[in-house]
Order: C-alpha cells, then structure tokens, then sequence
DNA sequence: GTTGAAAAAATATTGAG
DNA sequence: CTCAATATTTTTTCAAC
C-alpha cells in the first residue's frame, strides 16, 4: 500500500497515542473526522497498523528484570529449538540475527532469581543449545514509542 | 499502586488491543463500565499504564532493516556518549546492560546500505566507544504484545 | 478522495448504595 | 468500590461533490 503524507501524519500521531479521538486527529491535519476515519481503517486492512497496545509499567505487575539472552542453536534443530522457546513463559520476543548469536531472546522476570530459575532450568539445559549469555539490562536510557515516521 | 485480580483482566484486555471498547471489558470482567473507566483512570495515574500506541508495520513505512547493535563505552565517557546516541535517527532502545556490552541499541534502517551509512558514520566513529558490534536481525520468530499477566 | 450531517455507539460524569 | 442513569463526545455511516 502506499502511504502519502497525510497517512504518515496519522501514524505518527497515533504511535504516539492511539486513544486520540479521530476529530482530534483531523483538526491537526486540517481534514474531515471522516477522512480520517476512511484512512485509518484503510491502514490497518492493509497491514500498515498491525494493532494498538496499552504500554503497562513492567515494575507495576511485578517484573523488576529484563534481559537480552544470546543463544547459539545446534545445526539442524533451529525449528525444534524455536518452538520450546515460545512456550516459555517471560519470552517476549524471539530474534534471528547474524554476528555472535543465532538467536536473541528478549525476556522479563519478577527478580534476578527468578531470571537465574528461567535461564539455568529452562534454556540452558535445553536441548539444542550449545552456548548462551544473558545480558541484564540495567536499565533502559532511551525507548521510542514507534518508528521514526 | 496495589492491583488487583480485576486490575489486572483489564490491564491483558488493553494489553493486547488498547481500543477495546470499555462496555466490552465490563462485559468480559462481568463488571459496569463505570467500574471500567473508573480503574483504567486510576492506573493511568498511577503510572502502570504508561500509554497507547498503535504498531506500524516498519515495512510499510520503508524500514527493511532492524538490528541491535552492541557497544563498549571508554571510562568516563558514558553520560556524553548516551546523549548522543539518542539524537540519532534509527535509534530506537538505547539499554545499559551487563555483560559483553556496556550499551545495546536497538536500530531500524531503511535498508542494508542505509544501516551501513549508521553504524559506521555515526557510531562507530563516534567517540567514546571503543567496540562494537552490530547483530543484524534477519526475522523476529515471536514477539507477544505485552507482559504476562 | 473528501465532505458535512445524521445516526449509532462509546465514554465521561453524577449521585446514591 | 460499584452501579445505574444521564450527559457528552466520538465513531460510523452515507448521500453528494
């Protein structure tokens, strides 16, 4: 699908906010609600919004860790490997990258003991893994909400 | 903030698509809507609910490329190398992390060249960093929208 | 594609238990 | 804290340009 400049406008503006009210959208943009309304549903048919999402404080429900886990997967058992990993719970995101790791997970946990219980009993053992580190992160200095548009 | 069992429905429920409706809610929790509205404010206060966000396709606005990037910080460099890590554009998550890394990025590119054109211009070369390294991620297997709840 | 206006639906507010 | 009822606002639809 392509996006002109006025699609662009109302992605930023709702990658910033996705509660704000179609009428409040049109006024920035200087056009109808209904515009707006028509465009919207055209994006998100199309795929460009893939959904939207209440961004809740980690800390708040009691996840004080989150870690980025680095794993080498033994040759010929990635697909195997992949699917035990999305059953675990506290791994939010599963990458595929070239350099140093096959795979890097994104994970969170309630505390350091609990990311140990999730790392030891669950990945490290696990079958299909030759190597592993896990990168606590200390904390997040920067987070965009969405892509720069 | 203390949650609670009917906290915490609402929190999955918006979680996984922050428009629902707060009449459809109530009816899932078996609740008014009042009631709805009434806790989704107090969380939003609270702070646990940090905001809304609609989730663009990076592809559909022109980004091929994600990738993280890992980086070594110099001694004494990190509040002035941070700081410049936020005003690049691609930057997305800047995270302070043990291990390997002093500091890993998240990046979007629009493609291979333009990541290039990133790393090595505007980081690599950057002062303050003696190391890096960049993970190019060539397909995200699993990404939940959200935290367990 | 866009619009204004009407209809439908949702949210915000109020007052009381 | 929760609710029902009401007031307000937003979303959605639609004929017309």
């Amino acid at each position: 699908m392509e996006l002109d400049d006025t699609d662009r406008a109302i992605l930023r503006i709702l990658q910033e906010d996705a509660r704000t009210p179609f009428s409040e959208i049109a006024r920035r943009i200087d056009m109808s609600s209904a515009t707006v309304h028509d465009r919207v549903g055209r994006m998100e048919d199309a795929g460009v919004i893939e959904g939207y999402h209440a961004s809740v404080n980690p800390k708040a429900v009691g996840y004080g860790v989150s870690a980025l886990v680095g794993l080498r997967v033994e040759q010929g058992r990635e697909e195997d490997a992949l699917e035990r990993l999305r059953e675990i719970e506290g791994v939010r995101e599963i990458h595929l990258t070239t350099g140093e790791w096959d795979v890097i997970l994104r994970v969170v946990a309630e505390d350091t003991d609990r990311l140990r219980d999730l790392m030891f009993d669950r990945v490290a053992n696990m079958d299909g893994f030759s190597r592993s580190q896990t990168m606590i992160i200390l904390g997040t200095d920067y987070e965009t909400e969405g892509l720069p548009i």
